[in-house]
DNA sequence: GAGTGGTCTAGACCACTAG
DNA sequence: TAGTGGTCTAGACCACTCT
């Protein structure tokens, strides 16, 4: 009768609604649920899966907003055409997650890690009023053996202590802060500019210097508005461009 | 007993949430509730306006979406701290509706419109299969005199036809698009590139050759998938940079 | 008319915060 | 313990699409 219920779990703390949207995630990239497929009525699916059809609602307003599912009125509810790469729907979700999802392989460097004390302008994104010291971190992503991305983090460790013994080559790092600030990430801020490549930098990402790159100011916040997180990314927009996906209401 | 009674229409046909999220954006601009102010109780709100919960969570998350609420489990919902300017949530407007709602003077200078034979890389956006004409419009924007954005748009004509009479000077193309095609623009895509600008471009925006800009390729949508248009723009970022506010489930 | 999503209601219980 | 948001339910009615 009913094939879906072991894929949801409703003593797990996880909310319903998200696991069924990792549900739907998994059919789609496993090519279950192929481009263009029409998924189930809501009332027929939400009954498969023993929740309300609100919670079901909740779970695919998500997946919409990541651009991967579509619907219209009196038709239906459809997967989306994979339009472009590298989305961010509204979705905070770092680079090395985001490069997880859509499996593309890639290598990380980490060139500085050490404790300092930040300038000026760092410390008024942390509203820090006191001199204190944050985790500065320096690293570079390849794809294909080539360089792509360029970050600088700067950590709250105060947030987060012990989070500088982190081999970063591995753990992707809102990972690790969300372990060991054993609290979640909740928002995020990302300003995009273009800039062209100072000598370091070029170096770094092998392209001459005054080449244009993305240049992304990110701030992460936990709740209630802690930010814990500040960063300054370079990324060659010729090899990894950012697309978002909005939605009028 | 119910001071807010007036500002639900239960007959417009405007969604309530909707009208529940303008009345929250007026009051947070005209800083009757400015930052940091405290909201009454979910439940309390709910009642005065008389809506259930469920429709005034579905208000406050949009708001919460667009980074000008938070909320805190246990503690509230709150007006948040202005962050960053020229965010684009989750939400689709487009750059002159934009800046018209952060209280920006701009001007609007048109410097082509002409029904023109798309190419191959225009075409393929549009999914076009056969040879037909589009819409193309080229224009410029001014903030304090100064050039900042160069726009080129390519529209269907087919889907809004008439369109081509329109003095985009004044109207704004999302407007415009809405009425000629007596449809609503449901979603977008935007790419974001960093580039160095090409001869003619750089006199357009008062830069020099090579300098970075911010280039965003954009494809808007009508209902059911259907590209209405596409759009190149180039940006400075040092005059106008983008920001976006992401939220992790 | 039958089938779909869009909106809305009126509850219930849980998780978290603060005094 | 009281007050807050977070999740979830089981319905209802409406608007839209297609045949």
């Amino acid at each position: 009768m009913n094939e879906h219920k072991n894929v949801i779990d409703k003593n797990s703390p996880k909310p319903l609604y998200s696991q069924i949207a990792d549900w739907f995630r998994e059919k789609i990239i496993s090519k279950e649920w192929s481009k263009n497929h029409q998924l189930p009525a809501e009332e027929d699916l939400a009954k498969q899966l023993e929740v309300s059809r609100g919670t079901l609602r909740k779970a695919i307003s998500s997946l919409i907003k990541e651009g991967i599912l579509i619907q219209i009125q009196g038709k239906g509810t459809f997967v989306a055409e994979p339009k472009v790469s590298h989305p961010f729907g509204q979705e905070l979700i770092s680079f090395a997650e985001s490069m997880e999802r859509e499996g593309i392989q890639f290598e990380t460097k980490v060139l500085e890690k050490r404790l300092i004390h930040p300038n000026a302008s760092i410390q008024k994104k942390f509203s820090l009023i006191e001199d204190q010291t944050v985790l500065y971190l320096k690293r570079v992503r390849y794809i294909d053996q080539e360089p792509v991305i360029l970050l600088e983090n700067y950590i709250q460790v105060n947030l987060c202590p012990g989070i500088e013994l982190v081999e970063f080559e591995r753990i992707p790092l809102f990972t690790a802060i969300e372990n060991y600030s054993k609290r979640k990430i909740k928002s995020g801020i990302r300003q995009f500019e273009a800039r062209g490549l100072e000598e370091e930098q070029s170096a770094l990402l092998s392209l001459p210097i005054g080449a244009p790159v993305l240049y992304i100011d990110q701030i992460t916040y936990l709740d209630e508005s802690i930010p814990v997180e500040v960063s300054q990314v370079w990324l060659r927009s010729d090899k990894y461009s950012m697309a978002s996906y909005l939605h009028r209401d």
